[in-house]
DNA sequence: AGACATAGCGAGCAGGCGCTCTCTTTTGTT
DNA sequence: AACAAAAGAGAGCGCCTGCTCGCTATGTCT
């Protein structure tokens, strides 16, 4: 039915490996990590029980690999919104990061990292992912023009602050969030990164 | 065996859901969400499988339980060492909020929370929870002098800000901690809450 | 004391899990 | 064209899950 055309094994693997990463992202982030289940993988893929553990060992494995592509796909879409700007002001890199953070596919990180934490096979996988997504972000973040004034010794800190309180609005906010609270809080970050006290003294 | 009193009914009943509970909280402190199964807690309480059915018509009844002992005891905890330490300076009260998002009883709160954003009716059990103890948190944080300096309509923004920022890392620090960065973070966290710049620009 | 309600027990059930194994189909090699 | 290797299929296995149900033990009420 499809038109039949002939494809090189590598090619074959390359687009079935890509279906079962695709589907193990998204059911991630629709289902979350218990619920993302070798045979759920499958029927989002198109792909049978046997194709899936003919590229993928185990489900640690496949979940392994998920995370390499969430990592990989996050960093990617954020440095490509911020390029996209071009030249921007403390303000505007502030709302890409917290749309970055609270993008559908950051929720399967989370996922990850809670799981990472009981969970001593994934714990030792994830560990180095997440010291090279933390350390992108740092190099990412010094070359911005927000960020010049910023002492050096203190960028790291603060940079990562940031990511942390974004992250951690992120996921309570699921539960229990606070638009106008949120809008006010990335203000004052934004004159916090300026060199300024968090709010206006003169009030 | 054991001294045999006797023990009216809700006696009975308050011990054995003590128990479960205990057991259901250090389970989801030590296996996570997913590993905290009926039959683990019962196993943990020495308390049968009806029995727990007894008490708890669901697995899903029992979880909703335990996230509200979890925010009940980290709430009480945080406000005792608050309570214990006296009248604190900004740092003390910072040192004693990071310790309490990092306390392993917070871990289960994290679980949860994780679990709440794909499970529809555990986030419509626990969002109501989660408000409140953003409010209680909020309210403590108030009465505090290192409060005393910000300007009543930022404080909810830069408390709750504040604990995001420690949440955010908390989770981050299972796979990749940085106790410098952490302690750096605390001082600028520190500053903000004087109204002062994060850093010192005299460099 | 006797009748009733509540607490607690544990074997067992239907269903879902990760994974295996055998099989067929497609691609590569000579 | 003949054979080998890799990709994909899907029925099935052993195990674990949440939960039920019939039962005994204990406390409560008249």
């Amino acid at each position: 039915m499809p038109p039949r055309l002939r494809r090189t094994q590598a090619e074959r693997r390359a687009t079935t490996v890509a279906a079962l990463l695709d589907a193990a992202v998204s059911s991630l982030v629709e289902l979350g990590y218990a619920a993302t289940t070798t045979k759920e993988v499958t029927r989002r893929a198109g792909v049978s029980q046997g194709g899936l553990f003919r590229h993928f060992a185990t489900r640690h494995e496949l979940m392994v690999a998920a995370a390499d592509e969430v990592r990989r796909r996050q960093f990617e879409s954020f440095a490509a919104a911020l390029e996209r700007l071009g030249d921007a002001t403390a303000e505007d890199c502030l709302v890409l990061l917290r749309q970055a953070c609270r993008a559908p596919m950051n929720a399967a990180w989370y996922e990850l990292v809670v799981a990472a934490r009981t969970d001593r096979d994934l714990h030792d996988a994830l560990a180095p992912m997440a010291t090279r997504y933390m350390k992108e972000i740092v190099e990412l973040g010094r070359g911005l023009p927000a960020a010049a004034g910023v002492p050096d010794d203190q960028l790291e800190s603060v940079l990562l602050g940031i990511v942390h309180l974004l992250d951690g609005e992120s996921m309570m906010s699921v539960l229990d969030p606070h638009p106008e609270l949120e809008d006010q809080r990335l203000q004052q970050l934004a004159r916090g990164l300026k060199g300024l006290p968090l709010w206006d003294s003169a009030h």
